[in-house]
Formats: C-alpha cells, sequence, structure tokens
DNA sequence: TTTTAATGCTTTGATATTCAAAGTATAATC
DNA sequence: GATTATACTTTGAATATCAAAGCATTAAAA
C-alpha cells in the first residue's frame, strides 16, 4: 500500500468510526440530550414545511417503522408535533416544535464551531485543491452508496 | 461560511454519517453476516497474541459489559475464543478462531479495495498536500477524542 | 494468616435502534 | 360497492449500549 492509501484507510477506519461518537460527546459535555439519531433525525425534519414520515424516512434510510418510534419518542419529548395530512389523511407530517428548532440550530452552530476548528487548526482557509479532493471524495461515496441501495 | 467551510461541514454531515452504513451493506452485499460493530470487535483483536477484555473494550471505548455481550455472540458464532489466562485467573483472554481470522482477512482486503477505488477515481497517487491534510484532520479529530474521553 | 480491598469480568435491568412482517386506516381504481 | 394500493403503526425479534450489582480471584493490610 502507498502512502497515501494508508493515511486513506486509517481515516476510514479510525476517523469515521469515531467521528459520531466524538460529535455525541461533545453534545452531551454541552448539556444537550439528545443521542445522534435523535439529532438527525431533527436534522432532517428542518425548519422549513412539515415533512411526511416518508419522505423523512427515505432521506435518513430508514424504515418507516423505525422511523415511527423514534418519532414517538420524540413527540414524547416535545421536539416534534406529528399530525394528519388534512387533504390526505393518511399522511402524517412531522415538523418541529419551538423546542426541536432550538436543537436544530444549536446542532448547526456546533457543526460550524467544529469546522472552524478545524480550520483554524490546520490553516486551511485557502486550500482550493484540499476542498477540490474533499469534494470528489465525498462525491465518490455519495455516488456509490446511492446506487447501490 | 466559506467554500472550504462548507465543503467540510457536507462531509462531517453526509460522508461520516453513511460511511458506516455504506461499508456495512457492502459487506451483506459480499455474503457478510457480521454488523460493523461485531466487525470492528474483530478488527480490535487482530491476528496476534490473545487480549484481554478490558484492553479490548478499552481500545473500541466501549464498557466490559457491553463487550461481554459482543463477544458472548461472537463465541456462539464461532469467530471468537474465550479462555481464561492460567497465571492470573481473573483475566480473559478472547482471540480469533480461524473463522474469525477469515472475517478479519476479507475485512482488511475490503478495506483495500474501498481504498484503491478512492484512489484511481480521484487520481490522487501522487498528491502529497492531500496526504498531509488528511493525516492533519485525523490527527485533529483523533487528539480532541482522546482528550475529551 | 486471616481479613479487607482492589481488580477483572459477568450478569441484570433498562433504553435505544433497527428490521421484517402483520395490521389499520384511508384513498384510488375497477 | 369491492378490490387494490398507499401511508403509516404495531409487533416481535435481534443488536448495541450503559450503570450498577454480583462473583471470583489476586493483592494488600492488619
Amino acid at each position: 500500500m502507498s502512502d497515501t492509501a494508508k493515511v486513506l484507510n486509517e481515516i476510514l477506519v479510525e476517523l469515521f468510526r469515531n467521528i459520531l461518537n466524538i460529535e455525541e460527546k461533545e453534545l452531551k459535555r454541552m448539556g444537550c440530550l439528545l443521542s445522534m439519531t435523535e439529532m438527525h433525525t431533527i436534522e432532517q425534519i428542518g425548519l422549513g414545511k412539515p415533512q411526511s414520515m416518508s419522505v423523512v424516512a427515505k432521506k435518513l434510510d430508514i424504515t418507516i417503522g423505525t422511523l415511527t418510534t423514534s418519532i414517538n419518542r420524540l413527540v414524547k419529548k416535545e421536539y416534534v408535533e406529528r399530525n394528519k395530512n388534512q387533504q390526505d389523511r393518511r399522511i402524517v407530517e412531522i415538523k418541529l416544535t419551538n423546542k426541536g428548532k432550538e436543537a436544530y440550530l444549536m446542532h448547526a452552530k456546533f457543526h460550524e464551531g467544529m469546522v472552524n476548528g478545524v480550520m483554524e487548526d490546520l490553516k486551511i482557509q485557502e486550500d482550493k485543491p484540499l476542498i477540490k479532493a474533499l469534494e470528489n471524495l465525498n462525491k465518490y461515496f455519495t455516488k456509490k452508496y446511492q446506487t447501490e441501495k
């Protein structure tokens, strides 16, 4: 294996495996009582218009059944509101409560801080090739992921 | 947010969140019946000398209790062997069976293929600055992670 | 050398996350 | 009006996780 391959593999093995753990612990340290799964659900529901269960489940790549239990919990904890669509009463629409919106913004802010921290430490503000390479890395996996669903 | 920040954030949000899913699905597609958690446990036990429960638990950053249940399953599925240390009978040593070693090697090979795929697609075999940047990225998070345990 | 403390692990009880498959309610089609 | 399709919930089961209590063994103290 070349040097590049070794570093890439190390990142695939170590960093990617730990990043969600890092984030969850960091959020806990800040007094946030949500798991990463819950936070991602909140993230996907977003601040805009109410979303149907199936759309959110698809975005999160989980079954609707799984999402149902997840939303049950978030409703009980008062982060999410659940309503039937009046035009088509089969459809369940979910949206963030004020508490949910707060959590959303806190998470967004946290991400911003995380990214700024990385950039300051690494002094990569002006590193165009790195941006390009990371973009490609992201596209590579996103494409691979989508085609194999 | 700058361009670099946006790309970095996208990666933190999308790629890192999905990479383990991608890997697990890919392994399933190849006929591997292990979850990523189980595969990581196998990875940490490794091909060398038997390891104690506490050492492996520390490497995986889980409690020994969690590891016990995990190892129970891997022993039942015949990927891992469990024995008491003869010098100090409190210590439980775990090691891979032949089946476990096979899984280890398959996973290693899979990772190699993954990395080669990325590199071929991105044509970054000779990209020294990228290696450096990725190394730094990895170090940044590893350091952050360890100091906050 | 007995008693006490420390260590290493397992068990227990609880919660979360996940899926597949069965069930329910509503809408669309025939 | 009966049948089929859609959107979701419920159920049953497996995995993953922790904290706290329990057990066995070793080390230390009395």
